[in-house]
DNA sequence: ATACTTGCAAATGATTTGCCAGTGT
DNA sequence: ACACTGGCAAATCATTTGCAAGTAT
């Protein structure tokens, strides 16, 4: 299987865009693969393996599915992030590449515009002489809602 | 042993400090806990528990080190942030708090004041709702070196 | 003497790897 | 047919926990 860029802007709307692209790289969607996948259009918010692999009914081995995401990373199809000390959660890439936020309080993970946080990325880099990105660790601290009742 | 309030501003200067705080909080000063805090006073950069148990040439076992770097930071001696996929790493709390950057091309793990991430801190709220924490899951990104030579 | 601590072994949780049988193309 | 994949068991990595023996105070 070949890889792409990461940071290619790449979109999927069901199953079959993602079977021709992983056809194309010389890949197969076998039942296993096409199961993940189906979880992962049927899933609104990123998912852990574990839950993929629950909403299959254990059908698919974990071992299967994290390989299987492993691979449609690869292909740009997939992408994960790291939230706070638990599992890694992974989504289907909607469009261009999106930056993410962790409450540590209550594990929400939400997506923000990448372009909305280019003040802060300038800020950063002004400060620090480093460049952030937040696609793959994302900025943790505490969501509205849970910033209000107490820290 | 108490707890501390996150946040305290506390100051550790030598083992003999670390040593009071222990007692004063009904735990002991054992031989395998002032070597950790030894390590940790050794130690330029926050270091992982292996790092630590590797200094102590393995005479400590890991989950004594796991344990005691557990109660300072109950007592507000030690902090730790989490750096990329890797182990977390410790250090000593030296006066207030800071913020942290990782390198995910070196590993290298920068201390900043926090109060020159204020402006960052401020864009976030605004744009996203969420108060950024910085301190135990810090940002990451590339640092000046890395940025360089390719992405 | 008391109860906080230690080392050691075993358990966890997340993820990876080896291997061989199974199956898309 | 061919080699990409799947399941299953075992291995890894970082960290935690159970427990009986050890030791600061």
């Amino acid at each position: 299987m070949t890889v792409v860029r990461r940071g290619d802007p790449l979109d999927v709307r069901d199953v079959e865009d993602v079977a021709d692209l992983v056809r194309k790289a010389g890949g197969r969607l076998t039942g296993a693969r096409r199961a993940v996948v189906e979880a992962l259009f049927a899933a609104k918010d990123p998912v852990s393996a574990e839950e993929i692999v629950d909403a299959l009914g254990g059908n698919v081995d974990p071992a299967s599915v994290y390989r299987n995401l492993e691979r449609l990373e690869e292909l740009g199809v997939v992408r994960h992030v790291h939230v706070g000390h638990g599992a890694g959660v992974y989504g289907l890439a909607r469009g261009r590449e999106r930056d993410y936020l962790v409450c540590e309080r209550c594990g929400r993970v939400s997506e923000i515009e990448p372009t909305k946080l280019e003040q802060v990325r300038e800020d950063i880099r002004k400060v620090s002489g480093y460049e952030p990105r937040f696609s793959h660790f994302p900025i943790h601290g505490l969501c509205r809602r849970c910033a209000r009742g107490g820290t």
